[in-house]
Formats: structure tokens, C-alpha cells, sequence
DNA sequence: CTGCAATAGCTGCCTAGGCAGTAAATGCCG
DNA sequence: CGGCATTTACTGCCTAGGCAGCTATTGCAG
């Protein structure tokens, strides 16, 4: 028991942290994106990164990795799907599940998507040495685990 | 340069983690508020306690100081003055600002989104000493920073 | 085999937030 | 003092994402 209610103070917390942490490696992928004329935005990013890394054959595969709602996801994949990136196609085996996969176009990009996430790892721990940055991934595993287990 | 397109794999990078990590956070909060029969979603609660602890008598601060959109946060403010914990009056010292503060329906809600804040921590940083509390607040701030510095 | 629960995907409706453009007010510089 | 840049707040329009409800399909228990 770290916190209480009188100790707490919002802007230094752990939350607001993560947050504004999370929004300047959004921000710088974005930006990245934008400066190379990709017509692509941050969150689009991650989900073709995903499909690329084969996490993520399904609609439901990719909200259970990220934890996305099925709605949303839709709604991504048809907006992915109508720039041309990838392909739905709906399964033989479970007419339920639409196979994911990258259109030749999507396939073409992958390689710039990858250098955009290193460029934005590099920008943002830039004088991390490695031994921080192992550390700064097993706290997060730790907090992200902790929210799993019954809230 | 610690990363590059070969290395880079996303499903345990540090920006994913820093997303999970933040949505499991305002997850707990949103569901801690909706337990409480409170009106309020996550972040409206980040902004009444950014208001509540005195860094944000303005929107523009609130803007300035959580790295948001003026549009965004104008009707961010809209929603909370209209369930009736914010009150906006025009300065008169200076008539473009908008002055802002709680409302007693909105002080009155303070202590409790205080716990709230508290649980959160306590919750997701169960396991952590102290000192990797520090540890991680330092990492996420030289983050932060280095989104600051040229991009 | 029948009925029912679970799963996959989709759709409306809502909040949330970025970007561009606008109007009013202010401040500053020549 | 007058013109202009800056600041503040606001407004459309867009993407993003959660929630509830829906249909089709599948799997499983009886």
C-alpha cells in the first residue's frame, strides 16, 4: 500500500507519466509518417505492424492482443482495408473469422514501418543504455500484469 | 542507437507496453467510477483532478499541461460543466480567458477521485518497492523529455 | 439430432482527441 | 497611435475507441 488519498498528487503520478510517455511516441510516429507522406496515422501504424509480425491473422487475434473492442477494430481494418493496405477474406474452414493479410502495397511498406518504430525507440530513449531499458520493460510487464489479475 | 527496422519487434516494445500499460491504468479507473455509480468517465477524471490541485485555472493551462488540443479540450469542458462540476466565467482582467473552477458538486467529488487515483496506483504497482517507483517515474520523465528535445 | 452457449464480425451511438480555420482580445513594435 | 503578431477560446471535420445490441456460424451438452 504506497498511495493514499492524501499523498497522491496527479502531476507527478505514475499515470499521467505513462500517458504523456505514450503520447510523445504517438506524436513522433505520427510526425514521421506525415514527413514521408505516408498516409497513415499512429494507431493504423501499430495494427499493419502487428499483421506484418503474423500476431494477428484474425479481427478478434488483434483486439485480444491489444485489447481493443471489436467495433473499433472494424471500423480500422475497413479504413486499412479501403487505403489499400490489406485484404479481407472470409475463412472456408469457420465462415464466423475474415482472414487478415497485406495487400502487395502493404507488404511494400513494412520495411519504412520498421525503421519509423526503431527511429522512435532511438528518439525517445536516446540515453537509455541497455540495462535501463530491460529494466523500464520488466516494470511495465509488471503493471500490465497486475491489471490482468482481477482488477 | 539502440534499435534499427532488423531488432525492432513490436509485440514487446517498449511503446506497446507504455500503451497497455496506460490503458490498463484509465481501465481501472473508468471501471472504480462506474462501481461508484459516478457519472464521469477516465478522462474527465484526469482533468477535474488536474483543476482540483490548481494547475489549470484555464483551459489553455490544461492544454499547456497534458499536451492536448484546444478544440478537444473545449468540449471536454463542455461535458463537465454540463453535468455540473465545472464553472466557466469570462475574465475581466483579460477577456479572452475563460476563468475555471469546481463547483461545491464538484469539490465535493474530489476526496473520493483522490482514492480513486490512489487505488489505481495500488493496484498496478501492488509489487513495487519505493525504489522502483522512482526508478520507473525517472525512466518515464527522460521519455517525456525526449519527445520535448527537436523530435 | 435439438437446443443453447460461445464466438466472429458488424452496426449505431457515445466520448475522446487532433487539425485547420475563425473571431475576439491583447500586446508589442515601429 | 496604428498595424500586426500572438493568444484564447471556439467550431467543423476527421480518426480513434468503448459499449450494447445484432446476425451468422460453430461447438457442445443432453
Amino acid at each position: 500500500m504506497l498511495f493514499n488519498a492524501e499523498t497522491y498528487h496527479p502531476p507527478e503520478s505514475i499515470g499521467f507519466l505513462l500517458s504523456r510517455a505514450k503520447n510523445a511516441m504517438g506524436a513522433f510516429v505520427d510526425a514521421e509518417l506525415q514527413r514521408r507522406q505516408l498516409d497513415l496515422t499512429s494507431a493504423q501504424w501499430v495494427m499493419l505492424m502487428r499483421i506484418a509480425h503474423g500476431c494477428g491473422r484474425t479481427a478478434a487475434d488483434l483486439c485480444r492482443d491489444n485489447g481493443y473492442d471489436t467495433g473499433s477494430m472494424t471500423r480500422m481494418l475497413d479504413r486499412l482495408e479501403e487505403k489499400g493496405f490489406i485484404h479481407r477474406e472470409r475463412s472456408t474452414e469457420d465462415r464466423r473469422v475474415v482472414q487478415l493479410a497485406l495487400t502487395d502495397a502493404g507488404e511494400a511498406l513494412v520495411p519504412v514501418l520498421r525503421e519509423i518504430g526503431a527511429a522512435a525507440l532511438n528518439c525517445h530513449l536516446r540515453d537509455f543504455s541497455q540495462e535501463e531499458v530491460d529494466v523500464l520493460k520488466g516494470l511495465l510487464q509488471r503493471i500490465v500484469a497486475n491489471g490482468s489479475r482481477q482488477e
